[in-house]
DNA sequence: CGGCCGCTTGATTAGATTCAACCGTCGTGG
DNA sequence: CCACGACGGTTGAATCTAATCAAGCGGCCG
């Protein structure tokens, strides 16, 4: 009865978006390129919760994830962004203070920062855009029921294999390497709990792990813990 | 560390429609008065997922629960919709089927249809409602990753504490008259486990119950523990 | 009156958290 | 150059929360 929907799949990071800046690369001034970029170091502070946007952010290369702090500051990831994608505008077209925090996943990753401004200017000059924004907006929202969905009822193990399939996209089907920690905060759940279950995981050869990193070797039986 | 943001609290019945259709009432035809209205039972169906969308509902009188079937088929509810909202657009908007279902929570429960054809030239004819839309379904999107991490990190005390915090302005302060099954699935647990935790509160003379009648005493501590 | 449905309670079980300890690696400073 | 400490990862044991299973209650409707 439920969707096929994978865990994070919710696209907190506009894809719709993204060829805005492919498009941008020959035509003007919006080119992220053309922009400074900056290098961060793993946990480094993209934006934080309560902040006002003073612009967005495109991401050159690396990971950032998305998340806020509840009980005892423990975090819940929503969201990992990939190099491509833009974060930080919906605080913008909201008009409310970012209500997340962004931070990279890895080392060596890069962004680059946009002005509130132009990305207004850009917005207010492109009608067409709107509609574009209001479809995908609501795209967003429909995805984020599943997801809740996903988290409240699925045991630990299939939110694990949840995970795992989403971040094997995400390393274009390469290792994974995600601390741990962030792991079982994507999964929703203590540290111990997320190394106990990817043992076992080890064990039915479903992946392997060599020290944090993780290979995937059986997709297809991941996806059906996941979907059971 | 976590925002005081209460479950269900995410607008999934879109405020900033309302007076769109109050405004209306005064100047042209979308007066939702104007339309048929249907009278619904407990449990009948307003829309189903995997559905396309024909059109909206605006609700006349009673409430409206927004859930999706997981595991089991057990219904995982999103929102509770009060009379004045309206719901059922954000599948016109993402232009996909309904990915959620619609049903009455309560007897006598009265909505009517809006076409998509009327909602549609509504839309486009207003370009001030889709600024509106824009920062309206963004708003919306900070606020489910509260939900989420109100559902994932909160005790089943503390989510039930929320749920009946949110019913108590749901009733206009009035006494909460639902069914055990729709509060466990709002709360995201097992009706047994829901029912213990009233019986603690009402020991603990927070609330009192009169068969399914339940009537908050002391909004405060139920406040407090829900933040806890 | 009988049966069904929603509600309630008790007992048991299972899943996951928590606490505690330990290991290995890396980077730093004496 | 080595010692130390910090940090991330791992394992085991105990605990606890909440789910599940089973049974019984009460009211309402046909």
């Amino acid at each position: 009865m439920s969707g096929n929907r994978a865990l994070h799949s919710c696209k907190f990071c506009l894809s719709g978006l993204d060829d805005f800046f492919i498009d941008n690369k020959r035509s003007n001034s919006f080119d992220p390129v053309d922009h400074d970029s900056l290098l961060l170091k793993r946990n480094e502070i993209i934006f934080s919760e309560g902040k006002y946007p003073k612009g967005i952010f495109h991401i050159h290369k690396g990971l950032v994830k998305i998340f806020k702090y509840g009980k005892d500051g423990k975090e819940q990831i929503f969201q990992i962004c990939k190099s491509g994608e833009v974060i930080g505008f919906r605080a913008i077209l909201s008009e409310n203070p970012y209500n997340v925090n962004a931070a990279a996943l890895e080392d060596n990753t890069e962004i680059c920062f946009i002005s509130k401004q132009d990305f207004n200017h850009y917005k207010e000059s492109n009608p067409q855009l709107q509609n574009r924004l209001i479809q995908e907006l609501s795209t967003e929202l429909q995805e984020w029921a599943d997801f809740v969905t996903d988290m409240t009822q699925k045991t630990v193990r299939q939110r694990t294999a949840l995970a795992l399939v989403f971040l094997y996209e995400a390393y274009n089907e390469k290792e994974i390497n995600v601390a741990r920690e962030d792991l079982a905060n994507m999964v929703g759940t203590a540290t111990e709990s997320l190394i106990r279950l990817i043992n076992e995981f080890k064990k039915e050869a479903i992946i392997s792990i060599s020290a944090r990193r993780i290979k995937v070797i059986d997709i297809e039986t991941l996806k059906s813990i996941a979907e059971a």
